[in-house]
DNA sequence: AATGAATGAGGTTTCATTCAT
DNA sequence: GATGAATGAAACCTCATTCAT
């Protein structure tokens, strides 16, 4: 079946890095539609045309709408570790933090949406699948923090106690989260505000001391 | 048949009244179902079943859908005012807040589902009456809770400093929210563990001391 | 939830009927659609078109249009049924069965067209359901026929010994049935040399005799 | 002969022959799948996958899909003469029956599929080709028996008088077509219960006399 | 006040067919 | 000759909303 004469491993390999590229713009075009109108308000028609092709040529590189889904929340969990990738290495965690904020206040599209976030979070009560993907997910971004919480100072880490560990794991997140809807539910609040409130509760949970 | 003759006063206070337990029934069977369907996945019909009445007779006391999601954020508004002055009363705040992050957990229909408050907060993005809605509900929210912490001890409240009372606001209701979260993204987490962080945690932004 | 002072039975008697009336048009106007068109290739919008109505009130009647081709079978077992007691009736098996081959090349519309009876039979082979409806209506039919080979002269039947009534009911049948397949593909054929034919063989099917 | 730079004849040969072979690997295919799935139901990409080719170079063998349909009934034909040509020689026409019939019941895909015949023949009903062929492929078939009915026994016919030849063709026929329609609806049905049958009634109908 | 039948727009998805490579 | 990505039309189906009763 394959041209004879030439070798079958560069066309096939070139066609794959294509339909990598392709689901990419699907991904991409999705993602900017789900924070526009929501999950279920955004319509496939309504992607094609932000990807810049027709609605039919979607199905070739995802089974559905769902599967579009199922792949953001991927995509959102390699965004999230490399975040918190981000946090340990600059070791500025208030401004990291502040950061976030700031993009999620203003929209910022080079991260997740808190909206979006928000949304799947609540789909996730409704959808096994998604719920499935998004407790995996969330369970790999728990254990990132946790291992960055144990470690030892000299390992680049916080050396905080074991039995602590996953108590401050607990209310870090849900601090971080929890901004996310303050980014959405109270839009004057500033990021200085932000700032002074994270410098002032933020120590007691990164010290080394129990 | 009303007797005839009388005058239009008295029937029409009674409309008004059977007007708006209607409205009640209504929002009642909404909330309902956007919590299990969703906002967008429920449907009139099945508002309507829930609620058992006709589809059509809704348009009688709603304009439409986004009217009756308008309604339900007011509604939410209110409960969360309550379970404020509920927390107050309680002065065992670890307590309070745990018993809601259960609440959350378990789904229990007695106070508004993390989903649907989370789904809210996403479409306050999208829609601006929801936004406008939002956020003067999140605004009376926050003024109830600073008015708690600025009053004095004798007057029961927790006399922080007034140029603290923004930031620790911030701070509580960041976690509050972000255990709203939780509560879907990490299922396995035990109310003990949400309670054993709070005691850590909480006091500091509760004393009265800077 | 019903209009006070007016018995409920009526009204909801009376919404039954219509709800009934509207089936038995949207099936009339299915089964000619799928007469002209194939299975496959009607579409609910013909369909509707053809019966008067919007497609989306279809589905208020039927779950989808697999079900109407359910409810068409068993609509043609009755039609099948009414035949054969015709057959009986007028114990003329040979007119009878030659009327039947008329109608069919005919395409006359007042019974089961042969073409849809074709193609059902074939969708059995794919869609299980299907299936199920067609081997039970069949089943049905074939006792029918069993019946009346298998009682007495006395009673109308024709006294078949019972050892011999299913081989006698089955090269009946398939010659029938056969007759269908003729009327479609030898256009030419016509009723005489199918009643001269059937004068000649179906004696001895339908003698008490061994 | 072939020396460089000759005329295109025998490459052209080689090429139609190429193509003659391209042609009956996409019809193998196709009927495979019509058998699996229906006419309609069939896709392209399905035959193309089935016949181990791209969707696209089917067109350059066939019009479109109904080309291939076309194509289809015509292989039919000569399937169906071979068959009845076996029936001649074997002389033994009741185990050649019952073995078509057992075919059918098993889906054997060596003969062409019950269901096939079946929709083929439905199909005859709407599309005027579909028709024409089906018609002329018929005539054939029917010209075949009646001559073997005709032809004397020494030239291994039957010896049946010319004017009962029509009669007996058209009752033969139907019951072969409709044992087609037996195989389907009416599973349980076994050989032997269609030996028996055959047994007893086709005598009748290849005696040489009247 | 109340019903629920009816509509029409719009959603997701499939697929025959074309065409640049 | 051969591929398979791409399109566009059309399929099935759902649902918010209206309106005669």
């Amino acid at each position: 079946m394959s041209t004879p004469g030439t070798p079958t491993a560069k066309p096939s390999a070139k066609a794959a890095a294509r339909a990598q590229a392709q689901r990419e713009r699907i991904l991409v075009a999705a993602q900017q539609c789900f924070v526009v109108h929501g999950f279920h308000a955004a319509s496939m028609a309504n992607i094609a045309e932000t990807a810049g092709m027709s609605a039919g040529l979607i199905y070739r590189y995802f089974k559905g709408k769902n599967d579009i889904i199922l792949a953001i929340i991927e995509r959102q969990l390699e965004e999230a570790r490399a975040d918190v990738a981000k946090l340990h290495s600059s070791s500025d965690l208030v401004g990291g933090i502040a950061e976030v904020f700031q993009q999620w206040q203003a929209n910022d599209p080079s991260i997740t949406s808190a909206a979006l976030f928000l949304e799947l979070t609540a789909e996730a009560t409704r959808d096994p699948e998604i719920a499935a993907a998004t407790h995996a997910s969330d369970k790999v971004f728990r254990a990132d923090l946790a291992s960055w919480f144990a470690r030892s100072a000299a390992e680049g880490g916080l050396g905080v106690p074991k039995e602590q560990v996953a108590t401050r794991v607990l209310i870090l997140q849900s601090l971080i989260e929890g901004l996310a809807m303050r980014a959405i539910s109270q839009p004057d609040l500033t990021v200085e505000q932000v700032k002074d409130a994270l410098s002032q509760f933020l120590p007691s949970l990164l010290t080394a001391e129990a």
